[in-house]
DNA sequence: GATGTGATGTTGACATTGTCACCATTCACT
DNA sequence: AGTGAATGGTGACAATGTCAACATCACATC
């Protein structure tokens, strides 16, 4: 439970909110899944919360601090369902069906806005500690392992390509990852 | 060549600019590396160019078919690229070398714009024309051939992570690329 | 050669948006 | 009681995407 600064929740409106941080980024969410993270507007998020155009912008800096307070709440939930996987294959698939069932949020999780601007180190951790669950998965520590780096371009790969609608339907994550031989071949 | 209306393309000042299309795009393209997909502006685009604000929408219905055009471009510079690549090694450092040269082109070109909206059949011709050479290296025709899907997942991967900052530079492409092998055994 | 027609550019306008400056309310602490 | 920091609201501004209406020009048809 968050604490909440009254006691009756259900009080018909009172000036400030209470807790509109949250709030906002709980309204933003579907939104952002439904316009993509190009077209959501904080003004819109702000009209289904019914506080002001500006009200955000007392808990966000700007814009694009609001977006990685969103990919840092997606980087949470990815880790929360990452966590409880049991084995390399649920995990590979786990991640991959979060990509999927919330392709404009995993899109903005791996937006330029993560890497370029916003002071936002919640972003930084949350995303290292999604990393690192995964990590785990991959039987190593080393976040510069290269089996480990290849094991998440993969994913990513597939990811990325399938919320694009470049991958035809029926053909699963296994199949893929299960036929690299010719690559490590070819490479020599 | 271009068949321009005009003989003396130095003439002063015309009410029709006479290739006003190809000028846009080519014009663009800066412009898109420097402010990033999302923040390109049509009428930014028309200023550079001396038109007016709404000139380009003589030629484009919508800002996105716009960006549907500028990816368009994107493949087909990419496919030029790829074609003449020696084996695969080489192919694929040239996909990569291209989107990390390229990081806000390659990402319009595999933004959501594709899969959605725009009728942009010139989109799709030149998307698939890239995979088509792709495809060669990977010496497969088969679009679906899940070593080849693969194989452009792993770079495709590869290559968004690097834009996006999350692969620490010293770890090249072949170095990741060859051990894949943990990932094909676990996998069982 | 006159004409009119469609393609291409321009101008003006409008709603929406991000954001700034300033005002209002409330809570915590003296 | 009173003061100041959070937090929320109002008004304003420039920029943007896009629509409607008008201007100009190349060119085919008489």
């Amino acid at each position: 439970m968050v604490t909440m600064s009254t006691s009756h929740p259900e009080s018909p409106k009172k000036y400030h909110h209470g807790n509109l941080r949250d709030t906002l980024i709980t309204a933003a969410l579907p939104i952002l899944e439904s316009h993509g993270p190009d077209k959501i507007s904080l003004r819109e998020v702000a009209r289904t919360v019914n506080v002001s155009p500006n009200a955000p912008y007392k808990h966000f800096p700007t814009k694009e601090d609001f977006l990685a307070a969103l990919a840092s709440k997606g980087f949470q939930q990815l880790e929360m369902l990452l966590a409880p996987a049991k084995n390399l294959s649920a995990g590979c698939e786990t991640y991959i069906t979060f990509a999927v069932h919330n392709p404009h949020l995993y899109q903005l999780m791996f937006s330029p806005i993560l890497a370029t601007n916003c002071e936002s180190s919640e972003l930084e951790q949350a995303s290292t500690a999604a990393y690192k669950t995964l990590l785990k998965h991959f039987n190593t520590h080393n976040p510069n392992d290269p089996r480990a780096l290849h094991a998440w371009a993969l994913i990513h790969g597939i990811a990325t390509l399938r919320i694009n609608g470049l991958l035809s339907h029926p053909v699963p994550f296994e199949q893929i990852a299960k036929a690299p031989l010719f690559m490590t071949d070819q490479l020599k």
